[in-house]
DNA sequence: TCCCAATGAA
């Protein structure tokens, strides 16, 4: 019971509504509502406030006022400072709860993850023979979603149509969320397209269903559909999903955009929204826009921070990484295995050798994480960047899990980069053992055997990849220019003024030699002589790329490239050359990282 | 007279 000396409300608050009593009115509704007991519930903050408002309804008799019950289960459940326990000792008082009394309880469950608990509920309600409405629906598929149970919504699904609710807007916005967690991303489409009546939650919906399917280029048509339909204003929630299509595709351009349909539709951006920011310039590779919005952040979470190491990371900005995550760490906020992933792979890209082995040691010892299989990846290719090859077969060895081929292969390049052949063929064979399909592995085995003059050997890798049909991969290189992506191949001449890209490369060609510029054959394949290779060399993809945009841009303006291979070793080199001649910055793209290139020297540190 | 849907990291 309360003690009327600790109470946090007003004394005179409490004073004023005990003298409401005895009521005017007889009827216990009206009694309820009129001595304001409703909105002294919703002014609660803590649980403190709101057990002493609930002695207070005791101590009057007002409980077995139906809406009294409602409200106070209603708001012990789904406030922030509530209890699941708490609302449903008071639930369980009731003696003939509702269906509103069901959907509060099934609601708070699903929000404090007690799944289970929430289809529990539902089904409760059957058995007693309370009807679920079009409340109860929405909430019962959020669980399922969130379980991941598919079939049981879709047996849910069907009670629907026995309660006749099936052209609800609501509950079909929330089946559609359903579906599209669960993977059935035809049923989210299917209901989508019955729908007689849509809202910007019906496209929010459908839009983040293709996302979750990593459907993006369906995710902007759909996204693109809605904004020409005119009708809709679009949600943080639906432009989330769109950040993520262009975060995936790579496209800055796009996600700009994005983020200036933001600006205009809403006042001040959530965590969520800043955070897909931050990700989507990151990853397409405008870090300082991602720093930008970081720095705009006046809350920042566990999210927030860890992608921005990470992507500092990807981007060799190795420092600025560390000095964020010890302000994340002087923000009490924990760190996680997440985080510091992103924490030692910024080491990695860096080459903070001594700082990466260090946070491998204080991330198992102060913060109590296990390493997992991303960590001991990192770690490689730390120690494999630093030339220590060793240490990092004998990490791999000395693993409690099974290293995959990840991991091996980390080690092979290490091994490429330094030249140890022995390791090499060690870390080879494990790759070949857990994954013999990937053309890329054997390519560098080839090399290094080229490099070291065991023809013998490279025959061997080359018969033994066309006898298991591998073929490499086509590399590319897309560019920009002026907001339309172009795409190169190796040799291409697919373009239109394909001759001024190659009158172009001529030009390069001459400026470089005269700074000094040596072509880097020994990555070259093929069993011709050095002028043939040469010639191979001059018209990669991601050249051909350079010249074009060095044509087709102003100059002093960056150029952006991605491409799906890495840049083999005379790429960069010539690159680094053109950044300095050109004085442009040149960002490129690999599978795995950002190149970023100015004044002749790149932000790998020649370490890919 | 109270309760609906959606979103972020390796």
């Amino acid at each position: 019971m309360v003690c009327t000396e600790t109470y946090i409300l007003s004394r005179t608050q409490f004073l004023s509504l005990s003298n409401n009593i005895p009521p005017k009115n007889t009827d216990l509704n009206v009694r309820f509502y009129e001595h304001g007991w409703l909105p002294l519930l919703k002014r609660c903050k803590s649980m403190e406030e709101f057990k002493q408002v609930h002695a207070h309804i005791l101590k009057l008799g007002l409980f077995w006022d139906h809406f009294c019950g409602s409200n106070l289960v209603a708001t012990c459940a789904l406030a922030k400072w509530g209890s699941m326990e708490y609302a449903c000792s008071i639930f369980r008082r009731i003696e003939e709860p509702s269906s509103f009394e069901y959907n509060t309880m099934i609601r708070g469950n699903v929000n404090c993850m007690n799944l289970e608990e929430a289809l529990i509920l539902y089904v409760e309600m059957l058995k007693k023979g309370i009807e679920p409405d079009n409340f109860t629906y929405p909430f019962v598929f959020k669980a399922c979603s969130l379980l991941g149970a598919l079939k049981e919504g879709m047996q849910i699904y069907s009670h629907v149509f026995k309660a006749g609710l099936e052209g609800d807007l609501f509950l079909q916005n929330s089946l559609i969320s359903m579906y599209g967690k669960c993977g059935a991303i035809e049923h989210a489409r299917d209901v989508f397209d019955k729908m007689s009546e849509r809202s910007v939650a019906s496209w929010s919906a459908i839009i983040g269903a293709h996302a979750s399917a990593e459907m993006w280029h369906e995710c902007l048509k759909l996204f693109n559909d809605m904004m020409h339909d005119g009708r809709y204003r679009p949600e943080e929630s639906t432009l989330v999903s769109v950040l993520s299509a262009c975060t995936h595709l790579g496209s800055p351009n796009l996600g700009s955009s994005v983020h200036g349909i933001l600006l205009r539709n809403t006042t001040e951006l959530n965590v969520i929204v800043k955070t897909s920011l931050i990700d989507m310039y990151a990853k397409c590779g405008c870090i300082e826009k991602g720093l930008c919005v970081f720095h705009s952040m006046a809350e920042k979470n566990k999210h927030s921070y860890t992608v921005m190491i990470s992507g500092l990371a990807v981007h060799g900005c190795g420092s600025e990484a560390l000095r964020i995550f010890a302000e994340m760490l002087e923000q009490g906020l924990a760190p996680d295995d997440v985080v510091y992933v992103g924490v030692l792979s910024a080491c990695t890209h860096a080459g903070l050798v001594n700082e990466g082995l260090e946070f491998f040691n204080r991330m198992q010892f102060e913060h109590k994480i296990e390493p997992t299989i991303q960590h001991y990846g990192c770690m490689v290719d730390l120690m494999g960047r630093a030339g220590m090859l060793r240490e990092a077969y004998e990490l791999i060895k000395s693993m409690p899990r099974k290293p995959n081929d990840v991991l091996w292969r980390s080690l092979l390049n290490a091994c490429k980069v330094h030249h140890n052949l022995e390791l090499g063929e060690i870390a080879a064979e494990n790759i070949f053992m857990l994954n013999p399909h990937n053309p890329g592995d054997y390519l560098v085995l080839a090399n290094m055997y080229a490099r070291a003059q065991k023809w013998v050997d490279m025959a061997k890798i080359r018969t033994e990849m066309v006898r298991k049909g591998l073929v490499q991969t086509p590399g590319f290189s897309l560019v920009e220019v002026k907001r339309r992506v172009y795409k190169f191949v190796s040799h291409d001449k697919s373009q239109p003024h394909f001759h001024s890209i190659y009158a172009m490369i001529h030009q390069m060609e001459w400026q470089l030699k005269f700074e000094g510029y040596i072509p880097d054959t020994s990555q070259v394949l093929l069993d011709v002589d050095e002028e043939e290779k040469r010639q191979r060399l001059k018209y990669h993809s991601q050249k051909l790329a350079i010249a074009f945009a060095l044509i087709h841009t102003s100059e002093g303006s960056p150029i952006r490239i991605f491409r799906n291979l890495r840049m083999c070793n005379d790429c960069h080199t010539y690159t680094k050359f053109i950044s300095m001649i050109y004085e442009r910055e040149i960002t490129v793209r690999d599978r795995n990282l950002f190149h970023h290139f100015k004044d002749g020297a790149c932000s790998c540190k020649d370490y890919w």
